[in-house]
DNA sequence: TGCTATGCCTCGTGCCACAAGGTATGGAGG
DNA sequence: CCTCCATACCTTGTGGCACGAGGCATAGCA
């Protein structure tokens, strides 16, 4: 019943991801899971939202991406590239700043 | 250079629209003033985003729409129907949910 | 023999922000 | 009178991007 939601999540994958690759080195599965570890669940990133983010990233050149194979299984490895850093922190900038936007709007006379 | 930007505004015109019109009919260049003005210039919605918004709104019963003729001129006042008023509760704890899980991403382990 | 977790991928759909362009009135200044 | 700006509404086209659903393959456990 109006299940319509406007999903709020433009923009956030790219900047979870630069975030968390700013720190180390992942593969796409376990940025998948650190995202909601760290956000309590809040935020959960489908991988039909993951994979193609990542790709992305990487033909910008914003990530640079390692293969590995662990286990028997292959892994992708990301890190951050310089050009990847620059834009975390604008984008960081910029969420800041919409988020305050926001919140001063949501805030505001509170009752006439 | 690399202007490529994922808005990060998904779902914030119709709960910025929503939320003051909790407080007030208003009209549709009126809300954009008052958007820009309570957020500092930190948000601005273009009139390709609120009109249609404002339709879609209505459309989908959120909002009521009253014609006026004020100087000559023609406004359009919307109010927040009862559907509308659920829909902000239920959107501002999405948004505080997100940003909150957002904040938690980018201010987690700091370094390493 | 399943089942679950790990690990990668793509395709299609549809929403929605955004820029650009269009119409019209009223008032102020040259 | 004519121009410019603010007010006030609107639409159309484009493209970005989240999201669900689906597909493939390996490892380990019951």
């Amino acid at each position: 019943m109006d299940s319509r939601s406007p999903s709020l999540m433009a923009g956030v994958p790219e900047l979870m991801i630069l975030r968390l690759l700013a720190e180390r080195e992942m593969y796409g599965y376990e940025l998948a899971k650190s995202i909601r570890v760290l956000s309590s669940d809040t935020l959960s990133l489908g991988e039909g939202v993951l994979y193609p983010a990542l790709h992305a990233l990487e033909t910008r050149k914003l990530l640079r991406s390692r293969r590995d194979r662990v286990n028997g299984r292959v892994r992708v490895y990301y890190a951050l590239a310089a050009r990847g850093r620059k834009r975390l922190e604008s984008l960081t900038a910029e969420w800041h700043r919409m988020a305050g936007g926001v919140e001063a709007v949501l805030g505001s006379p509170q009752h006439g």
